[in-house]
DNA sequence: GGATTGTAAATTGTTTACAATCCACTTGAC
DNA sequence: GTCAAGTGGATTGTAAACAATTTACAATCC
């Protein structure tokens, strides 16, 4: 019998987040198709996960599907599309750390302390592909604790956002902001931690 | 060669529009689990179309999935996360009304009041299914005619603002509301249209 | 009697096979 | 030489069979 709630992820969710830190990396050709077969051999599994796989990555927006054509890599969002979204994603993140940050355990600020800390040396390496997902992983993390359903909305608006992610190269400013939003959370002000996330989705 | 942008629905989309119509209007069961084989034999379908309408269906917010166990209906929103859903909507739809309305067609127009006027029959005849569809319908296609980037992650917040639309009954003002949308946006009177989406949006 | 274990049916997850569609290239007429 | 239709290979879409898991119920033990 199980105790603590699965952290197992299934191999799907694992295959989604693989191939969306890939492409949020920009390790993907825009104009090149994703064939199915491709990954299937890859991950090692059939074709029908990975059809799940780029389907829900077509819904996050990191995808695009086109009927008898398969999918390829999505383009990041119009400027008037992406103030919107970037608008959105505030208002969404700072209700979750309004929600969460009382409840929050240690276990939840060491899950926190192991992200980070991932993620500097995921910037030491200039590993792209795990630099963006430490980063999606942070902000989700919260989200999650928040609302499970809200993480879903939450997802589909930040992936397109962070659709041209591989453009950045300020390692050292990513580190620290990200620092700042953990710091102030582990000592529980919404406040600080409001601004902290204010001042790091730009 | 395909001269306009295909009207053409697969057949997965036809099916998760009528479910999504049906689970909004309350036919379904909160607690019964929902079957693929049922659904792919009522549809004529085999269960892999099934099992991809119902992954769509879960990650919009209308049903709810947990692995090995199949999806159900999923629960309203608290009011905490109503609240934000209501107003990321609002701030959605108003965006998209100002991309969208100085490039309006006549074609556009008579599609709307076709929606229009389906809307009226369907209260007409009590169907709390298809009226569900129609109003969704309604501000759905003024929200892809903007940008069909944001109609995925617009249908997600909206379908979950909708789980409890059966609680509806004031058919006369559903069928007001949207005759002055309708009526705004024809009339190309931006400030009207918007006035009209904040009143319907409660 | 109540709890526990074993078993069979039902359901989901995955694979494989096949049909439909698309795409690039060839072929042929003009 | 250019354009059109045809053709073969590759790719996606669907269906059906198989494996893994869950669920319900019966048998067993304390």
């Amino acid at each position: 019998m199980q105790l603590v709630e699965q952290p197992v992820r299934s191999v799907r969710e694992q295959i989604v987040d693989t191939v969306r830190a890939e492409v949020l990396a920009g390790a993907w050709s825009n104009d090149e198709p994703v064939r199915e077969q491709a990954l299937a051999k890859r991950f090692g599994v059939s074709r029908g996960p990975i059809r799940d796989v780029l389907q829900q990555l077509s819904r996050e927006g990191v995808l695009i599907y086109r009927p008898n054509k398969g999918v390829r890599v999505n383009t990041p969002p119009a400027e008037a599309e992406r103030q919107l979204l970037q608008s959105m994603r505030r208002e969404m993140e700072i209700f979750c750390l309004g929600q969460c940050i009382d409840q929050l355990t240690e276990a939840d600020d060491e899950q926190l302390e192991r992200i980070l800390a991932e993620l500097t040396r995921a910037c030491a390496k200039g590993d792209l592909s795990a630099i963006a997902d430490c980063d999606l992983t942070l902000h989700r993390t919260l989200v999650r604790r928040a609302s499970g359903e809200l993480e879903a909305i939450w997802l589909s608006i930040t992936s397109r956002l962070l659709m041209d992610y591989s453009r950045i190269d300020r390692f050292d400013e990513i580190i620290a902001e990200h620092e700042a939003i953990v710091s102030a959370v582990k000592q529980r002000d919404f406040e600080a931690a409001q601004k902290a996330l204010q001042e790091n989705i730009i």
